[in-house]
DNA sequence: AAATTTGTCAACCGCCTTAAT
DNA sequence: AATTAAGGCGGTTGACAAATT
């Protein structure tokens, strides 16, 4: 009755990853693409709950990940979105090309969550904490228009806020105030297609737009900086047939999951 | 210099939805 | 239709590092 179970419990080990295990799961993912994460710590010759596996990889091993604190761009996007959409961390990193929901969300608890309280807004509502009773007051109080779409501006102390309610009719690209922030804004908010995909819950368009920049792909830039040392393997990727963590190999690695994903059809 | 406090973030836990049997 | 696991998500924890006393 029933799938099989997803593991078996007994023997799978918890705790930090180790750069062996890493090299292993990497390995096993860029060689035969994701799918199937029960059958993944077995295959790649792990002992750890598919589960755990799937979150390694998603969280902190994707050759696609950005490393490093978030950008101010990137955080006021963080907090337009969770106005909007609340603690629904997946949905908001769906839109920060990436970034994970697990990094938004610590970012935002041990972040954003203090920079809005020292400035007297509520995270949670995204309203002032102590909000005037005088709809006038609250035209001059800074921050404080709750109609009006969130902005934070280069200045420490003017955050316009967004109302929490999930009406919110003015454009959002009047929201932004930087040059960057708008551009990231743009590319969400300014397409009622998009926004509207993500109210009802459809997959977001993929975002390639790394890919297309002169600069070397984020990944190659900030994917292992932060390493420490027993990682070093990794710029050794010919080791297990990797020319590189860039744009080929990534689209190399999607098609190879694709093809994974179409041997699997055929076989039904 | 040592002890204590605070901050950060990777990883786990448990719940929910979806899908397989 | 009922049962069970997979996958996904958000909340929480705990180890470690950095800052402070």
């Amino acid at each position: 009755m029933g799938r099989q179970p997803c593991c078996d419990k007994l023997g799978v080990k918890k705790g930090p990853w180790t750069a062996e295990e890493d090299k292993k799961l990497i390995s096993f993912i860029l060689t035969n693409g994701q799918c199937c994460w029960r059958a993944v710590p077995k295959l790649a010759g792990l002992r750890r709950c598919g589960k755990s596996c799937r979150l390694r990889w998603t969280n902190y091993l994707r050759p696609d990940l950005k490393r490093g604190l978030l950008t101010e761009a990137e955080e006021q996007l963080v907090i337009d979105l969770h106005a909007r959409l609340g603690n629904r961390w997946s949905k908001i990193a769906a839109r920060l090309p990436g970034r994970t929901d697990n990094e938004i969300k610590n970012h935002w608890n041990t972040h954003i969550k203090k920079k809005l309280l020292k400035m007297g807004i509520d995270p949670v509502t995204h309203e002032p904490l102590h909000k005037e009773p005088k709809a006038e007051d609250s035209l001059t109080h800074a921050g404080s228009l709750p109609a009006e779409p969130s902005n934070i501006t280069g200045q420490e102390n003017e955050v316009t806020l967004n109302s929490s309610s999930e009406e919110n009719s003015r454009s959002p690209t009047e929201n932004c105030s930087t040059d960057e922030s708008s551009l990231l804004l743009d590319n969400i908010c300014n397409d009622d297609i998009l926004l509207n995909s993500l109210w009802m819950d459809e997959p977001p368009l993929i975002d390639a737009s790394w890919k297309n920049t002169d600069n070397p792909p984020l990944v190659l830039q900030n994917t292992y900086q932060s390493w420490d040392e027993d990682l070093t393997w990794l710029l050794e990727c010919q080791d297990f047939g990797i020319q590189d963590f860039g744009i080929d190999c990534f689209d190399k690695f999607e098609l190879n999951a694709l093809k994974s994903l179409e041997m699997e059809d055929d076989k039904h």
